[in-house]
DNA sequence: TCCTTGTTCAACCAAACGGTTGACCACAGC
DNA sequence: GCTGTGGTCAACCGTTTGGTTGAACAAGGA
């Protein structure tokens, strides 16, 4: 699989139904068929839906006889936050310099540029 | 698009290029052939990407003569940080619950069931 | 007016996705 | 050993995705 750690961590919670997986195991550890009980698929679908999570690193597997119970693991998401958090901060940064010079400028008429380029 | 909110943001951000352009708008607003410069795509390619994007909520557009500039909408990353930040700290407290529980006995020998069905 | 620049629309294509069914493996219990 | 239960593997199918090319639209400049 060579896609991005990233990337196979937001497709896979872009599907609603890996997302509620997600949200079952963040109140305990579940077996195959404990996940699948809710959803209107197949086993071999919810089989599936796991692998992508476990691909991702969102959740592990241990075996207890037939069983493969399935666990959340929640360093993962640590990985998103801080993707995340670093663009929003630039971001909002951004908005805040923008006001700052916005106030601090209220009658200059643009340095080098002989004319105004920004109408509205 | 019947995909709900949550589904689009993750998955307009699963893809490496659409994550990239993100970046760059995070640094200030661009032009779509701005946003294409570092890729080796068709500009129709950026196009799309840009359109995924906007749907998503992630971007937004506005107008300058031919160009159209796009600027990055941070109020939606929210959407995604707190989502994850539910199940994060569903998951974590579950291991800080479960920590107590196994402080709190050193000694009891199953309750319920007659013999130990965990080895090593 | 025509030309150029910036961008989008439409059609197409190969690959990936989410689902199915059928066969199979792993283990517990009789 | 056989049988039942819990899961996975493999093949298939329709839809979506990310890319292409070619045509078209929108607006400024000659």
């Amino acid at each position: 699989m060579p896609a991005d750690p990233l990337s196979r961590v937001f497709s896979a919670l872009a599907d609603p139904t890996r997302r509620d997986m997600v949200a079952q195991l963040a109140i305990g550890d579940a077996t195959v068929s404990e996940l699948a009980a809710p959803f209107d698929v197949s086993l071999q679908a919810v089989s599936k839906h796991l692998k992508v999570l476990e691909e991702a690193g969102l959740v592990s597997r241990s075996r207890d006889a037939q069983r493969r119970p399935v666990h959340l693991e929640a360093e993962v998401f640590d990985l998103m936050t801080k993707w995340i958090e670093r663009y929003r901060r630039r971001a909002e940064a951004r908005y805040r310099r923008l006001d700052d010079v916005l106030r601090s400028m209220p009658e200059e008429p643009t340095p080098t540029l002989p004319q105004e380029g920004t109408p509205s």
